[in-house]
DNA sequence: TAATTAAATGAACGTACATTCAATTAATTG
DNA sequence: CAATTAATTGAATGTACGTTCATTTAATTA
């Protein structure tokens, strides 16, 4: 390293990785140049390409990474309890979705909005990722059909229907909103149960 | 008119209206160059400026009219028919919102995405248009809640999420798909018509 | 601390951008 | 058909872009 007094030799790819990711979810990726990113992070335009070779290739790891952690978080939220019966893993998967995503609103918006940027193998990639998502949502609503909890007839197009319900609450959100991010959740969560037929209530 | 031979004046005019909006929605208004939209109708770009003083207002003006006649085709569909009970005014605005969207989706794609790319004062005059629309949904909805056919807790939340839900159509839709278009149309119905807790089924 | 490696600089490259405008061409009008 | 108006051209303006690279500076290693 050259120029941190810090601890580690990570410190610009973080600043980079942050930079980016507020300065395209705001203006777009075609509308933010690398000097503006330069300019967030403190550093001279030149300096950026020590840590990825284009700018193309810079978004595409912030994809990834999002992408990857996504799937990785729900991997880890499974297994802390095996095998529910479809009713459960629906909410539990609904639950997870919104608290991930309200969290991230700026990766969310990318992965979905920058698919464009993308030269068709890297966004083969991303798809391919993202598509493993959401097969997990399809499978819990297949396995519900088949115990006969939920009384909906097409798996993929009920979790089409129910991601982008949930995904969306990103459009509005915000903190310090007149609901709280648990009576959102509910909300929500009664919504997609009551969509497939078995509301709780 | 200079160059076409065709009847009236606004050939031209409608080309950059079509071949923008395709441009547009595929690349993002960033990356698309009004040498790209010349080339598309065929032009050279100065041209382009006897019908929008900047890029910007293109952009403006083709969200701008997708809002408007968006809200002048639901008051067409509201009047056939005053009054109806929450429940089937709300089927009503389903199956129209779906049927409206699903054959514009540039349109649609732009007006939403594209937000970040407009002038605080324009944002400003495209978010009126857009709270008008939703507007709509909401009221519907909190009628309903009246009328005690609904059993949902908050009018503006239930909107945003059916109409995130509706929408989201438009990100997986392609014609000649699996599923026809009412098929597709039928679930959705069902699926927002249970989530507010009225079932026909 | 000397040698080596890694990071960052600052200037430069060619290219593409939105927009302008005098000149030209086509359509319209009297 | 002459005069006028409108549309289009083609070239140019200055600016900003992604990326490169020789050089300098900092961190790491021996």
């Amino acid at each position: 390293m050259a120029r941190l007094a810090g601890s580690n030799g990570k410190a610009t790819a973080k600043a980079i990785h942050k930079h980016s990711l507020e300065l395209i979810a705001r203006h777009g990726f075609a509308a933010v140049s690398m000097r503006m990113i330069a300019d967030a992070v403190g550093v001279q335009p030149g300096a950026l390409y020590q840590y990825h070779p284009t700018k193309q290739a810079l978004l595409l790891d912030i994809m990834q990474k999002h992408l990857e952690a996504l799937l990785k978080a729900w991997a880890k939220e499974k297994e802390s309890e095996a095998e529910l019966p479809a009713i459960e893993a629906l909410e539990r998967f609904a639950r997870f979705h919104i608290r991930y995503n309200i969290k991230r609103p700026d990766e969310v918006f990318i992965a979905y909005m920058e698919l464009r940027s993308l030269e068709p193998e890297e966004f083969k990639l991303i798809e391919e990722l993202r598509r493993q998502y959401e097969d997990e949502l399809k499978t819990i609503i297949a396995n519900g059909i088949k115990e006969n909890s939920f009384k909906v007839e097409d798996a993929h197009v009920t979790a089409m229907a129910t991601l982008a319900m949930l995904t969306g609450i990103n459009t509005w959100y915000r903190t310090g909103g007149r609901l709280s991010q648990k009576k959102i959740e509910d909300i929500y969560v009664n919504m997609v149960l009551r969509s497939v037929g078995c509301a709780k209530d």
